[in-house]
DNA sequence: ATGTGC
């Protein structure tokens, strides 16, 4: 693999083969994958989708995923055929990021760090299968694919403020409930106001350093300060989504006559009944894993209320799992795109339309969860940010959660986490093991590459006190 | 990521 380095944070893959686009890596030499992993090649294949406009990124906590690599951004021109494919948005549909901003500094939290952490560890439904916040009627379940967070709230669950700090007022308006088959439904029903597994957590952090004191001010953030992080998605209904569909789009590809380097890329276009029947079951499970942190972030604010007097407010709710139809200026021209993000967050500059007004001065904010026991960030968009507005999304794997599992004692890591002063609620040793931070790239070194890029800009650098470990 | 594998 042929990589032309540009700058110190963007390197070059030229078209080659049947890409229809270069492909573009915004890494450093260090987080660049190694060779033969695979995340490369996967950055290739999608330069191969049809429709595809200006480039296949990638972003610096790239790593080998389903067909696309997790960290890829790719976007179609809807009415040039531009394609829609199940692998660019990922099995965990709106797999996002919630963060809470608590009346409370570290020295509050040091005296009632026990107790809240037993109060969050109860109120946080996890691990693998059943057992959720909520308790939904199957009538119930509907409403919650359609409306979202607005759901939540309409029931009690959260207030207005809320959705006005939730990307899309959260909720997107095209969900067809028609389109998630029975079987994600009955595996949805269970599980909304749960964490899950895997790298999926509830944190309590402490605001660590501010980088921009008014844009942390305005999106309520300052220093000391306690906060809630919770990182989860869209549970068994969003993978068997995925599931089906990527089945249903393989069938209709030849119908298409669309071919693709690799099967898991499987996809069909946007405008087509394969393709709008996938997004309509995509904006459900969107909406169902907005409705599911909405939950969650209201049971840690009561915990938090019942034990010291105050709850949490808000700062953003942000997906990085998602495909989107989103107009962007493309070699002067204005286009409909659909915008794939996988392991990749939407980043609005200052002033886009998009944002509400509470926001429109500071841009979007895009939280970006570190790996278990390391620093999270904040961050905000930029005027001229690259791949249609998007960033990383985390630290990134350079582990498999099977070299992990062989290579961490989960009892070691937990102490060495206690010792730093990390109270731990696990779920399973396994589980704690395969998130240990040997199995991942340095958040900080992605987020200062990912700056470095201008891809976005720092806002706030938080640090773990306490985790609820899905 | 996922009632972790058809």
């Amino acid at each position: 693999m042929e990589l032309v380095e540009e700058t110190p944070y963007r390197f070059r893959i030229d078209r080659h083969g049947d890409m229809r686009v270069p492909g573009v890596v915004f890494a450093s030499h260090r987080l660049l994958p190694s060779a033969g992993d695979g995340a490369l090649e996967q950055v290739v294949n999608v330069a191969t989708l049809r429709g595809i406009v200006g480039a296949s990124y990638a972003m610096p906590d790239m790593h080998w995923g389903y067909g696309f690599p997790i960290g890829g951004v790719a976007a179609t021109d809807v009415a040039r055929g531009g394609v829609v494919s199940p692998g660019g948005v990922g099995f965990d549909i709106s797999c996002g990021v919630r963060l809470l901003a608590a009346d409370l500094d570290r020295a509050d939290f040091r005296r009632f760090g026990e107790r809240i952490m037993d109060g969050l560890g109860r109120a946080t439904p996890r691990g693998p299968g059943r057992g959720a916040v909520w308790q939904l009627p199957r009538a119930g379940l509907e409403h919650v694919l359609l409306e979202g967070s607005r759901y939540a709230v309409a029931r009690g669950r959260g207030t207005q403020r809320d959705l006005e700090r939730c990307e899309d007022g959260g909720a997107l308006d095209n969900a067809d409930p028609g389109q998630v088959s029975a079987r994600a439904a009955a595996r949805g029903l269970g599980q909304v106001g749960s964490l899950g597994s895997g790298n999926h957590f509830l944190e309590v952090q402490a605001v660590d350093e501010i980088y921009d004191r008014d844009v942390a001010e305005t999106f309520g953030l300052h220093p000391d300060q306690v906060c809630v992080m919770i990182h989860c998605g869209s549970r068994g209904l969003g993978h068997q989504i995925c599931t089906d569909h990527v089945r249903a789009m393989d069938a209709t590809m030849a119908d298409h006559s669309l071919t693709v380097p690799d099967r898991q890329l499987a996809c069909a276009p946007v405008d087509s009944r394969a393709g709008r029947a996938y997004l309509g079951a995509m904006a459900a499970a969107a909406n169902y894993a907005r409705a599911n942190r909405q939950v969650l972030g209201v049971a840690a604010s009561d915990v938090l209320r019942e034990i010291t007097g105050h709850g949490l407010e808000l700062v953003y709710d942000i997906s990085h799992n998602m495909a989107k139809i989103e107009q962007h200026e493309v070699a002067g021209r204005q286009l409909t795109l659909c915008v794939h993000r996988k392991g990749a967050t939407r980043a609005l500059p200052p002033g886009h339309p998009d944002l509400p007004p509470s926001l429109r001065n500071a841009g979007q904010p895009v939280l970006i969860p570190g790996s278990m026991g390391t620093a999270s960030y904040v961050l905000t968009g930029i005027p001229g940010g690259e791949a249609f507005f998007s960033t990383c999304h985390g630290a990134g794997r350079t582990q498999s959660r099977h070299q992990a599992v062989k290579s961490v004692d989960a009892r070691a890591l937990r102490r060495d986490l206690e010792r730093g002063g990390i109270l731990v609620r696990g779920s399973s040793a396994r589980g704690l093991a395969e998130e240990a931070p040997t199995a991942y790239k340095d958040v900080d070194e992605v987020v200062a590459v990912a700056e470095g890029a201008g891809l976005c800009r720092r806002v706030a650098r938080l640090v773990p006190l306490g985790v609820v470990k899905g």
